[in-house]
DNA sequence: TGCTTTCTGTATTCTGGAATACAAAATGCG
DNA sequence: CGCATTTTGTATTCCAGAATACAGAAAGCA
């Protein structure tokens, strides 16, 4: 059957995602994107079929992800709802801050992405990626809440679906934020301050 | 003398800014500047002298005009700090609503450029105006945070460079929430929840 | 050992868009 | 008017980077 891939296909797009995210679509190289995937350009291509269509790619990959880690969280019904909450600002904050360690900012294929009109015209299929994953993580989130309601850790009077954009907001905030080098333990206490209509 | 200049050096670079900060600096291209300008590309190559060149003085030009809608505010003594706050996040959605209704998301120069790593580098004066203005902006907020104290509108317990610091935070993930479609009333609940543990 | 497919490596083409070059008309001023 | 400078308009150059081409080497499998 011909000789194999040698490379994952699932870790190039890993590393594109990587390089995307931080660097945005129009600043990444493809040279800098074989470089950083371990994986010549004719091999790119081959398994590619474009720059735009790697994009995607990476894009779909990287909404898949960010789904698993945050269902994990969500999922957890060891924690309250409002440590839910908690657990999840705190990823985020910490993979701010972990990336900024390593000189640059970590950066977020959403954020990005949701930025550039010019990139969600050119693909229709970026839109309904961004859709669908904004849309599921506010369902999430909504959940979280309810049931923080309910195990009396997230305020009774809170409106679930105002929270979640709330939550989804800050995160967002956090990231721009996180750009501009403020250190770990103010970022944390940013990051709960936001919340606090919902955790009181 | 000569034969004067026909416009008006500033209102080319508001136009520009205008575009850049929609579309950002890459998916930007100089004929797309020279449309909203209203200006032949030589003549911008001549008074700017080069794509680089109108950005740095683009987004500075942005900067002072920010920075002055915001002293308005700041500095309107009739209002209360917590008042103040309130009117500068009016003013962000204000600014995102009316734009999605001309079809196109506002998007914030600031915003773009510090998540664009690439920008950043390709001249060191973006990152001090960036720096400044930041800098400024909180310093600004710090005041009112105060004012609100002493006013009694503002919880006397909030640590006002924290509270600076959330009210940014917010900002810009405002800006980010926008672009997904929220509607004008839920957005400015989202934004006055944010604040929630500054305005009790 | 063939057959097939992917890899390595380098060289080449293609292309959008930034930047330059002029020539000629326009405009203000002394 | 004559000088200086900016505009208009088009044509051209230039370049980074995306995309293609292709010739072998490598690797699996029947």
């Amino acid at each position: 059957m011909g000789r194999p891939r040698s490379f994952d296909e699932t870790a190039v797009l890993d590393a594109a995602a990587a390089e995307f995210r931080v660097y945005g679509f129009a600043d990444t190289s493809t040279e800098q994107l074989c470089a950083a995937a371990g994986v010549r350009r004719s091999s790119l291509y081959n398994a590619f079929i474009s720059k735009d269509e790697l994009f995607v790619r990476a894009l779909e990959r990287y909404a898949t992800v960010f789904r698993e880690r945050r269902a994990q969280v969500v999922a957890d019904v060891r924690l309250s709802g409002a440590e839910r909450l908690r657990v999840l600002m705190e990823d985020v904050v910490g993979e701010e801050c972990a990336a900024r360690e390593q000189g640059h900012a970590a950066g977020c294929m959403f954020v990005q992405t949701r930025m550039a009109p010019g990139l969600r015209e050119r693909d229709e299929r970026v839109v309904r990626i961004l859709d669908r994953d904004q849309r599921e993580f506010l369902d999430a989130l909504e959940g979280v809440i309810r049931a923080g309601r309910l195990d009396g850790s997230i305020r009774a009077d809170a409106d679930p679906h105002e929270g979640a954009l709330l939550v989804a907001t800050v995160i967002s905030g956090l990231r721009v934020t996180a750009q501009a080098g403020v250190e770990y333990g103010l970022l944390r206490r940013i990051a709960l301050n936001g919340l606090h209509s919902l955790l009181g």
